[in-house]
RNA sequence: UCCCCGAUAGCUCAAUCGGUAGAGCGAGCGGCUGUUAACCGCUAGGUCGUAGGUUCGAGUCCUACUCGGGGAGCCA
């Protein structure tokens, strides 16, 4: 479009003329003005419209503007204060829809989480969403950045992939000219083959997991980036895992800090990242959960999660007589919403208070050789005021290609980063196994097809070398840095157990 | 797969003990020259998720199913 104007350019341009084009997120009339808050893909931006001669031929158009309608807006920028962004568009001279909007589903009023999924193609134009995927971009850029910076090689591994590694039944199953493959849910085995050729490696793609899995914490197709490098020792990659997500979080604060605060994010607990991460072993995890600390944390949570119930009911009540008082209709209303609000609070609080003795149990009953629960990790996090590094966890429960420990072979050279404030896994790795004998006796150990390893034992037959690398998973970095309480949000058409529409 | 909760107007929610289905928003019409979830007046809008059952009477109680939310397991 000639002579367009994006909105994020206005504030350079007060005075000046400009044309605008793109939809009315917003739009009130009174009487002979008419307010439209347009929005384009930079920002949104306030237009006034008055009934003069000008502006008659449109201005009975322009005031019934319904949302969402395409426009284009032509008048004079205007710094004022009572705009948002500080500047408006006023003195209107040309007005035109381009494309029409009848019956938008998506209202200024709130929705629920289901109604909002069902409409995704539309609820991503709002403001929130419309954040959340720009933050999203800037933290792949970071990723992208961070391992190009290093002198790594992106290396694409394969979607389709033969049945490898656990086993087949958290693996979607696809048609393959007749014969069953699945989509990868990793490209590891082959990035090790990379390391080999290029050393300092990555990948970068999608990755599918058909785990059952309901929760805040999973989709069943999520981004993932998987570095690898190899001559490295297990101090090396967490110091290069350390290096990384110091690197991208850093990146969002600076390109994002206003966003993160109009998502409601607490931005003290990511300022106060940094170096060194806290680095304990899987048999210190163990111990703290089975420490007096842990049971004091969830005791604690206990009475604070209690006491906020008993703010909120004491706040019912008014809110009931308030509503109940109150002559106004909107003024009942918004003690409606406000009840609605509190009770929805309480009974979150009332199911957490509910899993917190379970909690509790499971934490003091902890059993060395079984893998850290969710609410496990969820209590080492918040434990600690950093990412917190766990390594050396029992080989039983982990993958057949982690490192044995030299020290204590009932262990692996492997670790977990978890993100602070109870967000929980976002980086799983490992040194992988070097050794061809150690690496096909764990390949029988496990009950794996040693056929089709061949390939991947050849990497340790011509030349092996100690080698590592991680995984780091997009979604769940991303509800971490933007403080979202789920990671459905953070992915533009998130893909979940029994949902792929739209 | 298991456990808990839910489903009422286009949307978000009310409906006391089982007794005539309501509000706000949205939509339509009218009014208003500084609105920020505008406001004021009027209008339309319902097979109470589905199928059975209990009852003089069911949105409300019971059973099954469907869909959704949360959690467990599993994982990034």
């Amino acid at each position: 479009m000639k002579n367009r104007t994006y909105i994020n350019e206005l504030p350079k341009r007060v005075g000046q003329s400009a044309t605008l084009y793109g939809w009315s997120a917003k739009a009130r009339a009174a009487g002979k003005i008419a307010f439209i808050t347009l929005r384009d893909g930079t920002g949104l931006c306030q237009c006034v419209m008055e009934k003069n001669d000008r502006t008659a031929p449109f201005f009975d158009t322009a005031k019934k503007l319904s949302q969402e309608s395409s426009i284009t807006l032509s008048g004079t920028v205007h710094a004022d204060e009572r705009a948002i962004g500080g500047v408006e568009l006023r003195d209107i001279t040309a007005c035109e829809i381009i494309g029409p909007s009848t019956d938008y589903p998506i209202t200024p009023k709130p929705h629920g989480v289901e109604f909002l999924f069902k409409h995704r193609h539309l609820w991503f134009r709002s403001e929130r969403q419309h954040t959340i995927i720009r933050i999203r971009a800037t933290l792949i850029d970071a990723i992208r950045r961070f391992f190009n910076d290093r002198g790594f090689i992106l290396f694409d591994t394969p979607i389709f992939a033969p049945a490898v590694g656990e086993g087949t039944s958290t693996l979607f199953q696809v048609d393959y000219f007749g014969d069953p493959v699945y989509l990868a849910q990793t490209g590891q085995l082959y990035l090790e083959a990379a390391c080999m050729a290029h050393e300092r490696v990555y990948c970068f793609g999608p990755t599918f997991r058909a785990e059952k899995s309901k929760t805040r914490r999973h989709l069943t197709e999520f981004w993932m980036v998987e570095p690898e490098v190899a001559f490295i020792h297990l101090d090396e990659l967490l110091q290069l895992a350390e290096d990384f997500v110091l690197s991208v979080v850093h990146r969002v604060l600076n390109d994002h800090r206003q966003d993160l605060i109009s998502l409601g994010r607490d931005l003290a607990p990511l300022d106060q990242i940094k170096p060194p991460f806290h680095r304990i072993r899987y048999q210190d995890a163990v111990d703290t959960l089975h420490s007096d600390k842990a049971r004091h944390l969830l005791e604690r949570d206990l009475d604070e999660k209690s006491a906020r119930i008993a703010a909120l009911d004491e706040n019912l009540k008014q809110l009931e007589s308030r509503r109940e008082s109150a002559t106004k209709a909107w003024e009942q209303e918004k003690a409606a919403q406000e009840i609605q609000a509190a009770r929805e609070e309480r009974a979150e609080l009332e199911e957490q208070i509910a899993n917190i003795p379970t909690h509790v149990k499971l934490a003091a009953e902890f059993e060395w050789g079984g893998d850290l629960g969710g609410s496990d990790e969820t209590i080492i996090s918040r434990l600690h005021d950093r990412p917190v590094f766990v390594t050396h966890y029992p080989r039983e429960v982990k993958a057949f290609y982690m490192r044995l420990d030299r020290a204590d072979n009932r262990l692996v050279e492997n670790f977990d980063m978890l993100a602070p404030e109870g967000y929980g896994e976002v980086i799983g790795g490992s040194m992988r196994e070097e050794d061809h004998d150690i690496l096909l006796s764990r390949i029988h150990d496990h009950a794996l097809p040693v056929e089709a390893f061949n390939w991947y034992l050849d990497l340790r037959r011509y030349g092996t070398v100690p080698h590592g690398g991680f995984g780091l998973g997009v979604e769940r970095t991303l509800a971490w840095l933007c403080g979202l309480k789920h990671i459905r949000e953070t992915i533009p058409f998130p893909r979940m157990m029994g949902k792929v529409y739209p």
